[in-house]
DNA sequence: CCCGTGACGACAT
DNA sequence: TATGTCGCCACGG
């Protein structure tokens, strides 16, 4: 395990999102002050498998509310996860996506 | 060392 | 509003 990198960053931030909400990966980029990175928030959750303790990925979203991680997690497990802490899910796309979007720009705020 | 790929996003048309 | 294109940066081959 090398130094602390941006990976670590994304795990922090993704871990503190609370049960029943949501996030976006641009969000999170955005935060950590790397915007067009977004793409880096992704490619951390693959390896996030190897973070302790694990990182939720399943809160995790496109800007769109659409579990674009869920073919990665295979099946509809990540929609049944959301589901299980009260995210409503339909379609691969979260309902009420604005409701329980989580941004920890404004969340975290100071 | 160079190239392609990728859990995304914003902007341009 | 919808579709297309570019940018962004890390990692594998």
């Amino acid at each position: 395990m090398p130094d602390l990198n941006f990976y670590d960053m994304v795990y922090q931030v993704v871990r503190l999102i609370p049960q029943g909400r949501v996030t976006s990966y641009g969000a999170i980029a955005s935060y950590l002050g790397t915007r067009g990175s977004s793409r880096m928030v992704g490619y951390a959750m693959q390896a996030c498998g190897n973070a302790n303790p694990p990182v939720p990925a399943h809160r995790v979203v496109n800007r769109q509310g659409l579990l674009t991680a869920k073919f990665h997690f295979g099946g509809d497990l990540m929609a049944q996860l959301l589901e299980s802490e009260g995210v409503k899910v339909k379609d691969d796309q979260v309902q009420n996506f604005k409701k329980v979007f989580w941004d920890p720009a404004i969340e975290l705020e100071l």
